[in-house]
DNA sequence: CTGTAATAGTTGATTTTGTAACTAACAACA
DNA sequence: TGTTGTTAGTTACAAAATCAACTATTACAG
């Protein structure tokens, strides 16, 4: 019954699935458990703590998130006092976002970790392999969808 | 604010999940559009058709997909007419999935449009970078999660 | 046999996500 | 001005995923 030159193992999305839930789960164990983040909350921080005072717009379009749901992670994020919310004073529409001091402090220790995690990962491949496969998926992330039908 | 050698852009678990999500986007409009069907689903309808007659946990083992789902998606199939379900002899805890025709005619359109949908992306790819990326990712999918803290 | 553990699969409650509709503020142009 | 359109962000409701508890059946040890 098993058809030929197809596998479901090598077919593209899947395969990409895959890895990426596989190489998520680790990490993800991590900021839970330390800091009780969801994986958008965990990627709003780390928004913020490499790029600095971000808005929610901002963060969504780098991180191509949907509002509602950087909305969600920010008012938890708030909460939580890792994230401070500031009005803009031209435009009352937009708020400034920023870590609190607790945000860095959980910036700066996640960050270590996905570092430490990430070298981990590539341990796995060879460095010509790293280096292809990051080439790779940056194409893939940031290709146009064309029409294949 | 910018910190040095770490971008979000490049941290692997993060370029995993944006070229994973770009890369099932277009072919899941398809088995939405056409079988309103879901992840989950398209996945059983996938490992039924390519190797033939399943039991859900072998599904599960195989797709690294929790039972819960599984039983959620055949509970859907069968009820739509795509997979039909037979009671093991022996065991009769343990249930026979197979795909109905109308199952069969579904997954032999859709493997079409797999096919096709995955050479649109390696077109993005040089051949050599198709296929270290794919030789990575089954690397990283298979990988036994070590210890890094 | 009988009691205990293990396995296949289902169900229910809770959490998380997705979609669409919404409010508030600004912009731009008649 | 005022009317229309746009943008930032929130909220409400529906869809889906997760987790734990459950039934039914088989295995197996005493």
């Amino acid at each position: 019954m098993a058809d030929t030159d197809f596998e479901l193992e090598t077919f593209l999305p899947y395969l990409l699935n895959q890895a990426a839930e596989v190489s998520s789960l680790a990490f993800q164990q991590i900021y839970r458990d330390r800091y009780g983040m969801l994986r958008t909350e965990w990627r709003v921080v780390f928004h913020l703590g490499l790029y600095g005072q971000m808005t929610a717009s901002e963060i969504g379009s780098r991180a191509r998130m949907h509002k509602t749901k950087i909305s969600r992670a920010v008012h938890r994020l708030t909460e939580r006092r890792f994230v401070r919310r500031a009005r803009d004073a031209q435009d009352r529409r937009v708020e400034h976002l920023t870590l609190t001091a607790a945000g860095r402090a959980a910036y700066d220790d996640l960050r270590g970790v996905a570092e430490r995690y990430e070298k981990s990962l590539l341990a796995e491949l060879t460095a010509e392999e790293g280096k292809t496969l990051r080439h790779a998926l940056s194409k893939l992330a940031n290709a146009t969808p064309r029409d294949f039908t």
